[in-house]
DNA sequence: TTCATTTATTGAACTTGTTCAATGTTTTTG
DNA sequence: CAAAAACATTGAACAAGTTCAATAAATGAA
């Protein structure tokens, strides 16, 4: 449970026991049923989350009420809205349990009670940070060059875990497609074999 | 020159004048004719750019030999690859000056160095991080909801300084579109009004 | 200034992806 | 287990965006 949590921590930074047991002890666990919410559009995000067990889609309404989603999450990734959790703003976002999950959380004060007191954790969240700043750069020059049927098996093949678990609604929602193209993508690949 | 350094530092952190002075000092000046280049293909970006006057576009071009640009840098805007800066390996990306500029550098050791040194430095990054990353999330969403006429209008709206040093080609590969398509959507702007 | 190069515009034919509506399949839930 | 709800598939008509080719306009370099 909070073992996979120092796995991924150690993973980024080279950090002692005493601090690496110190900057666990600020996260509690959440479990959630499925279709709850962690965050809603409105809402200041207070929280930074470690997926400990489950999936969660990261997401966005926008004004004709269509879903984009940013991201999903399974076990090992981190969830939060960096805006609305730095910034203290309203967030424009929605977090959703879309299986039963478990989540470990920190607070926002403690989080920066540990950047204070451990200074490896800012830069742990540093790296992370660009880590998955890298990954959206890449994502948005693959949206920009890209057509849906090549976006849609890059997908499946970058994350063939994610893939069984999601539905074609959400992965349409993901790609910025349709979900009936999605369908009719699956076909076309599914006939080319 | 190294004034406006000064000025976008100070809007992220407060820092002493002291500790300014020592982080300046580890930035050279550059200067640059237009279309030559800061960083090609397969090169490691060794450094992190302040641009102090001039044009930048950062793009990727792809196996059809497409260009996706990232984003444009004016005035006041930092350049660099995250990802070959910080991992150390061969860029995909080019940097080339669109109008002769001038650019402020700072050597990955220096940069380490003043991380060590300079707590605050620490701070500034990983705040400019985060904001650039919220920025590219948005544009993510924009990207997978919108149409290119609104995204057209958008970017001219949000860049309008960006946009009056552009060509209709390098809007176009920014957005995602072809460039007979801007002018398409030129054409039905003006005839609107 | 002049010639070459790059950039912008336009139209026609085409491709990609959307929308809507109907139908079948799977999953949830009482 | 049965009924309801959510999800997936398909086709037809349509809209959005591309490609190609031709021409005009602007810019740059000698």
């Amino acid at each position: 449970m909070i073992e996979s949590l120092k796995q991924n921590v150690a993973h980024h930074v080279s950090i002692s026991d005493n601090e690496m047991e110190e900057f666990c002890n600020f996260f509690h666990k959440k479990t959630m049923k499925k279709k709850t919410f962690l965050l809603r559009e409105g809402e200041v995000c207070e929280f930074e989350g470690f997926v400990a067990k489950g999936l969660f889609r990261v997401y966005h309404i926008d004004q004709n009420g269509f879903e984009q989603i940013l991201y999903f999450a399974i076990e090992n990734w981190w969830i939060t809205d960096i805006d609305s959790f730095t910034n203290g703003k309203p967030s424009q976002l929605f977090i959703e349990a879309l299986e039963d999950s478990e989540v470990l959380l920190i607070t926002k004060k403690d989080k920066e009670f540990a950047y204070a007191k451990l200074p490896l954790i800012e830069k742990l969240f540093r790296v992370m940070t660009q880590k998955t700043h890298v990954a959206l750069q890449r994502r948005m020059i693959d949206n920009l060059s890209k057509t849906a049927d090549q976006r849609y098996l890059d997908f499946i093949e970058k994350y063939p875990n994610h893939y069984k678990r999601l539905t074609n609604l959400q992965i349409a929602a993901y790609l910025g497609i349709s979900h009936e193209f999605v369908s009719k993508i699956r076909r076309k690949i599914a006939s080319r074999k």
